[in-house]
DNA sequence: AGGTGAGCATTTTTT
DNA sequence: ATGCTCACCT
């Protein structure tokens, strides 16, 4: 047991951490020390002759993994710590079709089509489908798709509704594509090992000891998963969640997955961490107040060993512009008068439409920031486009990709002749590339459609061939396709201002800089796409930018800062109307108890009494959870009364640092 | 083939 | 308010 300090653990740590095996539960409060026990049990499982490549952890987030791996990495030898699998549930999946899907009938090198993709797909296929009096949202009809994946439910034979319809088509067109997406991930990895017990033994036999972080977020799908790759009667699986931090219920989480978990794996051991490390007496007593007013829950009460702390502060604010003044004045004062640094703030809000007043705000005053959950990079057009040419590259039978890229740059094939072809490729059974190149639908076209399509289809099976040939520097060779095709040109063209073209080609090369670094490190490339598509070179650049953090509140699971302001506590906001209407207010308290306990020092919650929204202004009821939170720690003050506090020695550098602020504005 | 303007909807988003 | 889609125009 070298290098292994138990006495970090306090008992119902140290309990969990060392139990010899079987099924077990360990419910870990927001603050805990959950990654520290789970951290602590695979370093057990290794000093006490599990082998390290015998354990599986399982997480939601690249992140989450990556923690993991560096965590284990400082407690147990490298050799050693290299050898344990810590994975996301998608690139778990992504590995075991990766082996294994042909026995599915796809082909080794299918694409991922992400959320654009697929919704792009969906359209079409709509628009194909629909009857003249028929209509479906292409987002609903995504989001019963999935949910229909996530059931286990296979597309109806009998096309009774549009929907079912719908469902069946995209599903036979994705496999046609030679493409998945997110959903099949999934499905396609729990039906491989499900009809194929060759596959799942080799999985089974992988691993000897299961570890599955966040379990609270765990969906149907992902429950079976779990269950495939356990092999014994008692098997060593060990989950770790929260049922009140559960706030993905809308995605398909099954919070009853944790709540029964004694249904799925009989007989567990329980544990439960209840003491906090993170937040003040003050801070877990609102949380805890809050949190008992929900019913379906495993019952926990965080508790601290540290002192009260400064209560809680419940503002309401005239108007969602004071309220972003507010907030904005009292960081600055915060921030100069204690001296501390703007990473240690944060603002949480509901959606992500409350971040503009307070951004703007945040400039006014000059206070560096950092805006969480923005897709930017990836969600570009350029960036889209580039990788599309990968993604055609690789793959010809993805159609999505090649129908973004055959029009830009514009190549003389237009709208009627991709919708023919469309049509003709479906009629076919086809791909798109195959249908279009056909001598059949050749005939059906001017000659100078002809030469077009031929063009491209030369291009880009010239570029295709240069790609695949071994020890190709495939970052410079895009490179030059992009523009030999006249991409890099149409995109300089299409841009308004210099500096928009600027940055579109910045961006183009700096993916073809990402591309060329995961070349040299991994001596192949083609893992470049599904590491782009399962997020992982997002993260990278997340890291950096100082600054107060600005994040909504699903975003901030998992968290912490020392100063949070949790803004917008109104009745249809937090709870969100459509929660209420759709009878998931349980949820919507559970996502302010997770605001609530990132908190580590102090907790600012405001509301507005008025709030501009779309357009207009409305007035707002104080959520319900506020008095629910109401006890001898909770200050209420109004806006208004803050502004005519007493001035005390605190308060006078306050109002220094105010008046300091407003000198600086312009 | 691409640009423009009216009309429309508007939560959260680990992969 | 704002961004996005679709239809219509040049």
């Amino acid at each position: 047991m070298a290098g292994f300090r138990f006495f970090d653990l306090n008992p119902e740590q140290l309990r969990a951490a060392t139990h010899p095996g079987g099924p077990m539960l360990i419910l870990a409060g927001a603050g805990t020390g959950k990654t520290r026990v789970i951290t602590a049990r695979v370093t057990w499982l290794i000093a006490n002759g599990v082998g390290a490549d015998k354990i599986l952890a399982v997480t939601f987030t690249n992140k989450a993994a990556r923690e993991l791996k560096e965590r284990i990495g400082g407690m147990v030898e490298a050799e050693k710590a290299k050898l344990v699998t810590a994975s996301t549930f998608h690139s778990l999946c992504l590995k075991i079709l990766r082996r294994d899907i042909e026995r599915l009938g796809y082909k080794p090198n299918f694409t991922i089509y992400d959320e654009g993709d697929q919704t792009g797909l969906i359209k079409k296929i709509i628009n194909r489908t629909a009857a003249k009096d028929e209509s479906l949202d292409p987002g609903a009809a995504k989001a019963g798709i999935s949910k229909a994946k996530n059931m286990g439910w296979t597309p109806p034979e009998d096309d009774k509704t549009l929907l079912g319809a719908v469902y069946a088509r995209y599903q036979r067109e994705l496999k046609q594509f030679n493409a998945i997406d997110f959903d099949d991930m999934l499905t396609l990895s729990v039906r491989l090992m499900a009809d194929f017990p060759a596959v799942r033994d080799y999985w089974r036999e992988k691993y000897d000891h299961l570890l599955v972080d966040e379990f609270q977020d765990t969906n149907k799908l992902q429950l079976d998963l779990v269950t495939l790759l356990c092999r014994e009667k008692r098997p060593n699986i060990c989950v770790v969640g929260d049922d009140d931090q559960s706030i993905y219920g809308w995605r398909g989480a099954e919070i009853s997955n944790i709540l029964e978990f004694e249904r799925h794996f009989p007989g567990p051991e329980v544990f439960k961490l209840e003491q906090n490390y993170r937040s003040t007496n003050a801070i877990l007593d609102a949380a805890n107040r809050l949190i008992k007013n929900n019913a379906r829950r495993r019952g926990k009460k965080l508790w601290s060993d540290s002192p009260g702390g400064a209560n809680v502060t419940v503002i309401s604010a005239n108007d969602d512009l004071t309220e972003a003044e507010f907030v904005a004045n009292e960081i600055n004062a915060h921030k100069h008068s204690d001296r501390l640094e703007w990473e240690h703030f944060a603002v949480l809000y509901r959606m992500n439409a409350q971040s503009r007043l307070i951004e703007s705000e945040l400039r006014r005053m000059k206070i560096p920031y950092r805006l969480v959950g923005g897709r930017s990079f990836f969600d570009r057009r350029e960036v889209k486009d580039v990788i599309s040419y990968l993604n055609f590259l690789v793959n010809p039978k993805d159609d999505a990709a090649m129908l973004r890229i055959l029009t830009s740059p514009p190549r003389g094939i237009g709208g009627v002749t991709i919708e023919n072809a469309i049509e003709f490729s479906a009629k076919a059974d086809a791909n798109l590339i195959d249908a279009m190149t056909s001598s059949a639908f050749s005939e059906t076209l001017s000659s100078r459609a002809r030469n077009a399509i031929q063009t491209f289809a030369d291009e880009m099976q010239t570029a295709r061939i240069r790609l695949m040939t071994p020890g190709a520097n495939a970052s410079e060779l895009v490179g030059s396709i992009l523009a030999d095709c006249g991409y890099l040109e149409d995109l300089k063209r299409s841009c308004k201002t210099p500096e928009e073209a600027l940055s579109r080609e910045t961006n183009v090369r700096e993916l073809l800089d990402a591309l060329a670094d995961y070349q040299t490190k991994h001596k192949n490339w083609q893992g470049f796409l599904d590491d782009i598509q399962l997020d992982r070179e997002r993260e990278k650049d997340k890291e950096d930018g100082r600054g107060v953090t600005l994040i909504t509140l699903h975003a901030a699971k998992g968290l912490e800062y020392p100063h949070v302001y949790l803004v917008g506590a109104e009745d249809g906001l937090l709870p969100h109307e459509r929660s209420k209407l759709e009878g998931t207010v349980d949820e919507e308290r559970r996502l302010f108890y997770v605001g609530i306990t990132r908190a580590r020092q102090t907790l600012t919650i405001s509301h507005c009494l008025y709030r501009t929204k779309f357009g207009s202004k409305t007035t707002c009821k104080m959520s319900g959870f506020l008095q629910e939170i109401q006890g001898d720690n909770v200050d209420f003050v109004s806006h208004a009364e803050i502004m005519a506090r007493p001035v005390e020695e605190e308060e006078a550098l306050d109002l220094f640092a105010r008046a300091r602020a407003m000198l600086n504005e312009p």
